[in-house]
DNA sequence: TTGTTTGATTGATTTAGCCTATTGAAAATG
DNA sequence: CATTTTCAATAGGCTAAATCAATCAAACAA
């Protein structure tokens, strides 16, 4: 029963029989009889079918529901069980937004210290693919805006305030100055996130504001590639102030405020709201408990 | 995986290998190989035998934690689906405390005018036993004393508030009064609840904190008992105002309010903590919340 | 058309679940 | 202390379910 729904979960992320089988370790004719059982014994068709998968029927996506709770919940008590035994171990699978991407390792150090035998993978997304593969059980928490877009049936433990910054160099324009405005960062050549993260369309909103018109001279959705072009001293960027500090700043690569409006959001631990939590995500949540009364400046 | 589990809460109900595999309609053997195929799965021992059942281990315990969890949401997957197809179907399990049993009508009736086609099943029980049998996935909602003994894991919504009445004849001793004390009462000779019943215990509190000795004539955990000794006219016997008012006084029988002091304890449905509530619970709570504003006097 | 993708179907094989019968050990009983 | 009873584990055998590899048919795309 809890395979068959865990099939389901599957086919709800890969939308194809064939890939859904894969990341379930079966092959396909396992899986399409999985759901044809399911179908059985609810007496319901739960996916609308037409040669390939189309979508789920409404009773298909209220047994998605269901079967995200009852999936999770046998997944915790393996893992509760386990960490009874051996302690915590087993792999917390984080996904974080790219800005927040550099902050993680303040959150995983201090965390294998006091348990060694977590393994880790950590993921870089936008703000929307954190709360999918949150529900989707694909990840066990994730590191986003909170105060955003809509967060689905989540906890969230904010973790800290983030503040914009003008990421240039002395020499370049604006580079001497100590505090710059949103008026004027538009007048320059930026390198910024794509138009599918949230913090670009933070920024946007805030420099459309001004009246101007932003024209980013680079785009990429990785954080470490805007970086690195700043880094040449002919590039600039707007940076929250906690990645810039992170990254680390030299003699001629400056972190600017920008003022005029100071706007602030915040970033925090997102988890799915389980009761009780799995051990793996209990520790991950006292961690970030522990670490963001440091972080919030 | 389910069916163990399910197997894992038989046993934990019936602390007996065969009588649980019975309760889940299978051999003895087959039960036995379940829980050791989840010991094995989980690579933990959950329940210490020694030639017959002793106990849980501390695995076993947090093991049926999350049975109760996973198998009570396999269950509300199958009736949500369910009320999907069919409407409103299936049977809801009530327990109640003896003094509350006449005013489940109050809840059924109009319930069915809403869903005919949901059965009924009502227990008697002691407050006790409807906690434990809520945990154990027995029951779908108890009726039972909210403000005195600790609740668990479970939600609560009050009905009625219980006020003590002596029940007697004219004729007899306080037959003719309008009000009487607990110190008075004390002297009468009663029919009363067993002890195990906490309405019983909370008659016994009051009158022996008058500093009389009570002597109930005859104990009974039926109602019926009690009152069918009352309505001889030769008995009286302490019992809810509602309860007296539902079964009927006539011209000779009467329900006498006691005072000195005026106790009042809330009844009310519990039902467990679980998000989504099942559509039966659900339609339950419905009621009992239509019902409440009409009971509280 | 022709090749590709995708999910259903088929038939063989393995696995899991369940039952009856029996055994062994501890408790209860005389 | 001996006998009986109770209880859970074990053994052996059967059936149903699960799974896989291979194939098929429909829908697309080129």
């Amino acid at each position: 029963m809890i395979d068959k729904l865990d099939f389901l979960l599957a086919l709800a992320r890969e939308c194809h029989f064939g890939r859904a089988a894969d990341a379930c370790g079966v092959t396909q004719p396992t899986l399409s009889a999985g759901i044809k059982q399911l179908e059985e014994t609810l007496g319901v068709l739960l996916v609308n079918r037409g040669s390939r998968f189309r979508s789920f029927t409404p009773e298909g996506e209220r047994v998605l529901d269901w079967a995200r709770r009852i999936v999770g919940d046998a997944r915790a008590l393996r893992e509760d069980i386990n960490a009874l035994r051996h302690g915590l171990t087993g792999r917390l699978r984080i996904a974080a937004i790219p800005t927040a991407l550099a902050m993680v390792a303040s959150l995983t150090t201090p965390f294998r210290a006091r348990h060694p035998n977590v393994q880790f993978t950590i993921l870089s997304r936008t703000s929307i693919e954190v709360l999918a593969e949150l529900d989707n059980l694909e990840i066990d928490a994730g590191i986003t805006y909170l105060d955003n877009e809509p967060l689905g049936r989540v906890n969230t433990i904010p973790l800290y305030p983030e503040r914009y910054r003008l990421l240039t160099s002395t020499g370049a324009p604006l580079g001497e100055r100590t505090s710059v405005t949103w008026a004027e960062v538009a007048q320059v050549p930026l390198c910024l996130l794509t138009p599918d993260m949230q913090n670009r369309r933070i920024i946007n909103r805030l420099l459309n504001r001004t009246g101007a018109e932003s024209r980013p001279m680079l785009e990429s959705d990785s954080m470490i590639v805007l970086f690195s072009h700043v880094r040449t001293g002919k590039w600039a960027s707007v940076m929250p102030a906690k990645l810039a500090e992170t990254l680390g700043l030299t003699q001629t690569l400056r972190a600017i405020p920008i003022v005029e409006p100071d706007e602030v959001h915040t970033i925090g631990l997102v988890i799915p709201q389980r009761e009780p939590m799995t051990p793996l995500t209990a520790a991950l949540v006292a961690e970030a408990q522990r670490l963001a009364p440091a972080l919030s400046d």
